[in-house]
DNA sequence: TTCCGCACGTCAACGGTGTTGTCATAAGGT
DNA sequence: ACCTTATGACAACACCGTTGACGTGCGGAA
């Protein structure tokens, strides 16, 4: 039998026949465990045998589900987008919005850094990813941005988000070792270059070290937003 | 023996045993196979079994080299930065110099899309990341920023750079259906979306389906920067 | 020039991974 | 109550990274 033969589409599903350890399969039971493991055993315990393990089920059986792993996690994906959409709140002021928005999508994906790495650079062209699109450039229109510039201003937004939450992201999927190596390389590594050799990291090696220890989103966001409220200021002239 | 005391730090090497087939290895000879490795086949096809394959060497030899497969990748990364480095040329003044380092930086983590993927993440450590934090340190404490602020600019700069590399890059590292597919979909998608529901994107679509079709990457350099100047026109004051 | 220590390539093995072919069984429409 | 077949279980496969043991032959010392 062939693997894409092999997986039934859940609207489809009519017998619901329980596992060995009595649990009852479903895709919104397996997306929801599958969550629930990358958050608390970290990005590393989502492999099919400990998700199966998890549920109470064979790990074959998830293939009666999904085709493979990588459709396994952007079901994941696709559930992450709703939750984050969910939860957002408009204000009516153009730069206070799409800082909560940023700083949400930012923080939402870094909860599930294993999906959030998976996903970012994917157009999904699903619902939920068509309503952001709708919202933001309703947001950057209303502000008075011209269809052009809203247009392009969304696109640095979206990909800045998306990007630097891909980029913060792969740091927490990191096994623990190489996370813990990496937290500790700018202290180690560059505190101790010689200000004849390297006079400009000697000269800011403090900073510099407290400065790199924490996403560089936030910033980044705010200069953005800086630049566009500009740009809006010029054009409304 | 414990595994870190396997390794020989590659100033300390003195014999050069060659291989079953009649290879020398070299931690240069290594990296080097990896990066065509990646390049030719994928990132996927990056395995220490496989690297040993293309090298000629038994996969546990490259063990003598690197501590693990991380330190392996990481020194891979630093190969990048390097050869990205050794092209740029500064000309003083320091908005051009960062478009251009910036630009460069991009351009040249596209073209190993699917190394950049690997790699654009990690704090290497090595002499040639050292190297890059140094040189744009000066670029912007030359230009007169205060450190707090050219340490929190190289920040938002580096990590722009690099996310969105990441972000581009994993388009081009898509296997060639899927890819295609990705290209389709703001055409196909949004489009067609109506203007009852959808007013904003039906008001755009042209522009923003053309807007899409490209890396935000410039655009988002150009706000940073534009952001950054105003700032150091505020110190200045 | 010889000789010896040990650097380094090789081998075999371990425990992990995703995935698939096959089989038995019970759920559900008839 | 039956029969079809969806679906879970099992076993096996090929691959992965990593390690410990081993012996060969290189390079420095004498």
């Amino acid at each position: 039998m062939n693997a894409s033969e092999r997986v039934v589409p859940e609207g489809a599903r009519r017998r619901r026949r329980p596992t060995k350890q009595g649990v009852v399969l479903s895709e919104q039971l397996i997306v929801e465990t599958a969550l629930r493991l990358i958050g608390e055993h970290g990005a590393a315990a989502l492999t099919v045998r400990r998700l199966g393990a998890a549920l109470g089920c064979d790990p074959s059986a998830l293939y009666r589900y999904f085709r493979d792993t990588d459709e396994l996690l952007l079901a994941v994906a696709d559930e992450l987008i709703g939750r984050t959409l969910r939860s957002w709140r408009p204000t009516g002021e153009w730069r206070a919005d799409l800082r909560s928005l940023g700083l949400r999508m930012h923080a939402d994906y870094l909860t599930h850094p294993q999906a959030a790495l998976l996903t970012c650079a994917r157009v999904t062209g699903r619902t939920h990813e068509i309503r952001s699109v709708e919202v933001i450039l309703g947001v950057l229109r209303g502000a008075g941005f011209p269809d052009a510039e809203a247009v392009r201003i969304y696109h640095v937004f979206v990909d800045q988000t998306l990007s630097f939450a891909a980029l913060d992201a792969s740091t927490l999927a990191l096994p623990e070792q190489a996370r813990a190596q990496e937290v500790q390389a700018w202290p180690e590594i560059y505190a101790r270059q010689p200000a004849d050799t390297h006079p400009n990291i000697a000269a800011t090696a403090p900073v510099l070290v407290a400065e790199m220890g924490r996403s560089g989103y936030p910033a980044a966001l705010e200069m953005m937003l800086a630049a566009a409220a500009a740009r809006l200021q010029h054009v409304r002239r």
